[in-house]
This record gives structure tokens, sequence and C-alpha cells, in this order.
DNA sequence: TCAAAAGTGTTAGAAATACACCCATGA
DNA sequence: TCATGGGTGTATTTCTAACACTTTTGA
């Protein structure tokens, strides 16, 4: 049987964005081959024979978008027999998540073309990757109620109101301003900088917060049972 | 590259079946031929090329224990090179849940012998399977919080207290018997059955309840989030 | 001085927690 | 009648939810 097994293994990435202005957005790249030719799909690769999966997310995503995650969290692996033409391909995804800056897209870095697009309005996708970006974010939208994922799609030092508008494009509903202050203050996870935001494009300069990630993971050792948010 | 990939792919469970005297117990099967040989494994085996994932985790847990899971989720891909010694073998791992009641093993059934362990005192495993029981037992803990896998480990119709002891042994800490039933009966999520226990071992009967996933749905699909226990 | 976003407190209702005695049954 | 597990209520505290005006800045 595993002799005559003939299966092969992708490893790909759903890797986000987020800034307050455009929401959330996913990192697409024009396929430049058959199948599925021209349309958008998500970064990745075949798994070399002795590389770990990480391994080939990362480096697939660097070669074809030039691009580095901050965070990689496998999420799921599709492997319904008929979802490539090309033969039995299984794909482990993956969840990347990137800060606002290092997102610049350099043209012409590779001989791909890669684009952000917000996440409610996506091009024609290659293969299942609609699916496989839907299914990321449900999970995105679970793992952020107990685990600091939103920490690594904002700049180290964040206004509250950074924080705030991403659950809202998440979770696509308004969340009171006072309440969202004081239930995360409460928590004592958000360290208070000194500085302040510079150069507002309108409105009153926010203060600065950073996540103490201490003091969370002492907390989960206490074994507390955290919920961020929901 | 992909014509020179040499990866296989194996489709693996862990089985728990539930009840109140013993606990979580998981399902393994005693291995008969090298690599770790007369160790105990996950029961599992090599996908078939045009097999899908769930229906080889399906089949093979039919041949090695010839038994049937009423619940199958897969929930993390293994894949760490060196995890085999027979060479690349990723292994996508699921969660089985069985009810109290056909679990009883029927030995000879195949070549291979199986046994129950409880989750706390399991035997020697082979390969990385005591890490994939521990990371099924984290997501279980996870995923109980909001799905209602529980009820797939309870016979159709139980008592509150078979329910409260899942969750203790689960979460390894007491649970408050009047706060809890406050609180599950207060979800609505329980129907209350005419048939009271018959012959428990020793003391009162008790009332039997039987889980109404009608009422579950509804309330998802009006977008409520639901924390059943934590 | 205007527009835009930031900062801030109180109150009412709901939910969580802590806690102990009586009931129904079989041996 | 005894041992065993089942069933139940109340008071306190904590958390959640609803709600609007003032402050700071740049244009």
């Amino acid at each position: 049987m595993p002799v005559h097994q003939h299966i092969r293994v992708t490893a790909d990435a759903v890797v986000l964005r987020f800034n307050a202005k455009e929401g959330i957005m996913v990192l697409l790249s024009k396929r430049s081959i058959p199948p599925h030719i021209f349309k958008w799909g998500l970064p990745g690769g075949f798994v070399r024979n002795d590389e770990p999966i990480e391994t080939t997310v990362h480096r697939e995503i660097l070669e074809e978008t030039g691009l580095r995650v901050n965070y990689l969290e496998q999420f799921q692996t599709f492997g319904e027999p008929q979802r490539d033409p090309r033969g039995r391909i299984l794909c482990v995804a993956h969840l990347g998540l990137m800060k606002p800056n290092a997102t610049r897209l350099t043209p012409g870095a590779g001989n791909k073309e890669a684009r952000w697009f917000p996440v409610r309005e996506l091009p024609q996708t290659a293969f299942d990757h609609a699916e496989v970006i839907a299914t990321a974010l449900d999970h995105m939208r679970l793992r952020l109620r107990n685990e600091p994922l939103a920490f690594e799609l904002l700049d180290p030092k964040f206004p509250v109101s950074e924080l705030e508008k991403l659950y809202e494009w998440l979770y696509d509903r308004p969340v009171d301003r006072r309440n969202f202050q004081k239930r995360i203050h409460n928590l004592g996870l958000l360290t208070l900088q000194q500085e302040k935001l510079k150069h507002p494009l309108q409105g009153r300069p926010a203060q600065l917060f950073s996540f103490n990630r201490d003091k969370f993971t002492e907390l989960k050792d206490k074994g507390t049972f955290i919920e961020i948010f929901s």
C-alpha cells in the first residue's frame, strides 16, 4: 500500500495584514502557469522532502512576494481528492500575520505578481483557495478570543482604537469604545507608552500602548482562562 | 520539484470514549510490525490515492478495532521530517468520539490487538503519538467550550451528572453541581425525558435528558456566541 | 472656529460564585 | 435504616451593556 501511494503535498498560507482604513487584507499572487493560470492564489508550494512544513511556507512567501511574516500557524489540511486537476495534492494551510509596516510589495522581486486584496472583495481565486481563506478567517475569529494574535497585526506601539477597529472589522459589528477600553485595560495586558501618535491625519493624537507579553504568559501559566474579547 | 517529491501521508485518529467511573479513555492498537513493533499506536494508516482523508480514518479504525466512531474531526497535521524512521511521512491527525455503548472490543476481529487506555495512564506509544494525543486533548478542551462535542461522548439520554463529570475529567477541576445545572438548563439545550435512569448502582435514580441539536443550530444561526461551559 | 478623533463615568441588569440540606432508591 | 448519589434556592459579588459630553489637535 504505501509503495503505491502517490500523493503530493503543498504548504500554503493565508497571509493577513490590517489597518483601520482598509480593514483586513489578504496576500495573493497571480498564477503564471496552469492550472488556473492568471487566477489569484495563495502563496505556497510543494514541500521539499526534508523540509519542515513551516519552512516551506516561509520560503515560498519570500520567493513569491519578498515578504516575511512574523507569525505563522497551521490551521487545516485540505485533501479532497479532486481539489487539484494535476492529481492528488494535499494543501496544509497556514495562517500568517504581518505588521502594517513591512508589507510593502516591491514589484519585480520575483517573476510573479503579488497584491493585497481586502478580504471582503476577493478576485477570482485558484483551486479551493476561497474556501481556504474563509476557513482561515473563521479560525482567526476563534483563536483571537483567547490568544494574543491581534497584536501580531499591529505595530509594536499602537493606539487602543486600532485594536478596537480590528475587532470591528473581523467580527463585522460595532464595538462600544468605552466598554472596550475598560475591558482591555482591566486585563492588564497593555502597557502605556510615553509617546503619543505623531501626526494623526485628523483629530486628537492618541496615546500609544504596547502588548505586555510577559504578563500574558504569567496569567496563562497560572491557569487563568483569558477571554481577550468576544 | 513536484516530480521528485516523495512524501507519504497517513490519517490517524485519537478516538475517545468516556464514562464517569473510568474517565476519558483513548483507543490504541498494538503494532505488529516494525518500526516500533509491540508499542501502542493510534489507529490509522496510509491514505489511498483517491480516498478522502476521513474515509481512510473510518476504514482504518474499523479494520484495526472493529469499531465505528460517530464523530470525526481533523485537528492537526504532524509533519516533522524525522518523526517516522521509514522516511518522510505526514500524519493528518483526527479526533474521534464514541458513545459509551458500542465501544466493546471484540478480540480477534483483526490481526491486531486493540485496547482502551485511560488518557492519564498511557502505555509506551509509537512515533510521536503521545504528543498527538496531548494535542488532541488540548483541541478537545478548546472546542468543547463552544461546540456540542460533549454529547458525542454521551448516550442519547443521559443524566446531567454524567455531563458534569465529563467536564471535571477533561479540565481536571471540580465543578459545583448546583451552578452547573443552572447554567446548563439556562442555555435551553437539554430536553427533559420522561424516563429516569434505570437500576442505578446506588442512590436515587437520575432524570434523563437529551441534547436538543435543533435548538443549538437555531441559536448558532442567529449569531449567538454560545459558551457551553468553561 | 471648525472638523475629526480621543478620552472618560455611572447606572441598571445579568451572570457568576459560594454554599448545605433534604429526597429517592436499593441493599 | 443506612449508604449513596440526585435534586434544589438564596445572597453576594462581579461583569456586562447602555449611554453623551468634553478635550486635543491640525487645517
